[in-house]
RNA sequence: GGAGAGGUGGCCGAGCGGUCGAAGGCGGCUCCCUGCUAAGGAGUUGAGCGGGUUUUCCCCGCUCCGAGGGUUCAAAUCCCUCCCUCUCCGCCA
């Protein structure tokens, strides 16, 4: 959420900056500064109204004490004719503050100077590159193909037990999963510094909202039926979230926390993208990373946390690359984001196995989570997260990174102690 | 799921329908005292919003005592609904 303040005082800056992600923000941003103006003359209104009514109430009291019984039933009826009133504004005040709330939890974050401005994906910027992709004397198979043939991943059987984008793994593959979550964390705890952390996957609406998946991506979610829950997209969900409406001290920070959780995508736009395999599921494993850090700090941290999470893929001898996304391809939330895009042989490129994002205080505000500065004052803090990493993803990457021509593939050396 | 108890400021804990944003304690901060430390003394210390003034100083107002409704001129205080926590029972991985 941005500040309402900064959209009061410089309109056309936010104007300016949102129009490099969609040409169709300048129009949101002036329905909320006609909704606001509403709105303050509203609450004006009505103060002035309560302050008098609070007024002539402590009056009542004063005059009932003294005995002037008429007096104070005059009073009363100058209450009355008051408190009509105020329901009435009260009720009009809702309504807009209904609007405003909304049109304020559509607009996506600021990108940050920085960003190239461009479109789509296709204007991405690469950043770097890690490793060679490897020359192989043979056809590389997808991984489909691979897993299908030695038998450990299962395609029907996911299907049959809950739909396309589904899937059942066996021996190897699930045991490499599992390995794989394993080693991602301890080195995030132990070389990182990050606080391990296990949490709910199933969410109240609130939470959502505070990280930006509400109330604009409601069809992308799974909800439970009976209940007020929602599964959770991405453990980023509930790290960040666990400090909502909390004042930290500034001592506390920065907080990293890191997470294994099953997440949960319904996909839903993305019909006829990647439908074989792994790639795209509506259930996968991910290790996420969540900061929690002081504003001044958030950039620095930033190019940390895309660093951490390129040490997987180095120790697991992936090649990767990272890119930059340009505004277009911004998400909602994010001032700045690195994806990582892991080698995938059978594919010929590059795909995204991390995104790592600073939302600034964008998520801060919603959540409200703030801390307490040198100076007493309450600030919001800034958020970042990242994949460390898309754990289905990574399997399919070492799968056909380290296939042979017998048709089976090789573990990654640092795997070998988790198997 | 059933029975009971309870949800108040960073924490603990009082609270009669008006004088309660809330006693008291702890903690924090500032100052005094002290050679240092400890002890002692004085003061100060919630959040959000709107407005004024203007900028990082303050002033005025509104709202907030789990959440949402209701009664009343007036609700932390009375009533209803919901949520959460604790204890006991039941069920269960």
């Amino acid at each position: 959420m941005l500040d309402i303040k900064l959209i009061r005082s410089n309109p056309d800056f936010v104007k300016e900056r949102l129009s490099t992600r969609d040409k169709a923000y300048s129009k949101m941003i002036d329905e909320i500064l006609a909704a606001d103006e509403e709105r303050r003359g509203l609450i004006r209104e009505l103060e002035d109204l309560k302050a008098e009514k609070n007024r002539i109430s402590k009056q009542i009291g004063i005059l009932f004490r003294e005995g002037k019984k008429e007096e104070a039933e005059k009073a009363k009826e100058e209450v009355h004719a008051k408190n009509k009133k105020i329901d009435q504004l009260e009720k009009e005040l809702k309504d807009v503050e209904k609007r405003f709330n909304y049109l304020l939890l559509s607009v996506p974050n600021i990108p940050h100077p920085s960003v190239p401005v461009g479109e789509d994906e296709e204007e991405n910027v690469e950043i770097r590159k890690w490793g060679e992709p490897r020359k192989f004397d043979f056809e590389p198979l997808p991984h489909w193909e691979i897993g299908e043939k030695m038998g450990i991943l299962d395609f029907e059987r996911g299907a049959k037990l809950s739909g396309s984008r589904f899937t059942v793994m066996y021996g190897y593959a699930a045991k490499i999963e599992r390995a794989l979550i394993n080693f991602m964390l301890d080195l995030h705890t132990k070389e990182h510094g990050y606080t391990e952390v296990w949490t709910p996957v199933l969410v109240k609406p609130e939470v959502l909202k505070g990280t930006g998946q509400l109330p604009k991506f409601e069809e992308d979610l799974y909800k439970v039926c009976d209940e007020d829950l929602y599964l959770i997209p991405t453990a980023e969900v509930s790290l960040t979230n666990l400090h909502a409406n909390e004042i930290l001290k500034e001592e506390e920070l920065p907080k990293y926390y890191t997470a294994y959780t099953p997440c949960f995508r319904r996909e839903a736009g993305s019909h006829g993208k990647d439908v074989r395999g792994i790639l795209r599921q509506h259930q996968f494993d991910k290790v996420e990373l969540v900061k929690i850090v002081r504003p001044e700090d958030s950039y620095i941290e930033l190019e940390k946390l895309v660093k951490e999470a390129e040490k997987v893929l180095q120790l697991l001898e992936l090649p990767y690359r990272v890119v930059e996304l340009c505004t277009g391809d911004l998400g909602f939330s994010a001032s700045k984001t690195y994806d990582i895009e892991v080698w995938v042989p059978s594919q010929n490129r590059y795909r995204e196995i991390s995104s790592c994002s600073n939302t600034e205080d964008f998520q801060a505000r919603r959540a409200k989570i703030r801390y307490k500065d040198k100076d007493g004052k309450n600030r919001f803090v800034h958020t970042l997260n990242g994949s460390g990493l898309a754990v289905g993803r990574t399997l399919l990457a070492v799968m056909e990174n380290y296939q042979r021509k017998d048709g089976g593939f090789d573990v990654p050396e640092v795997l070998k102690k988790y198997m």
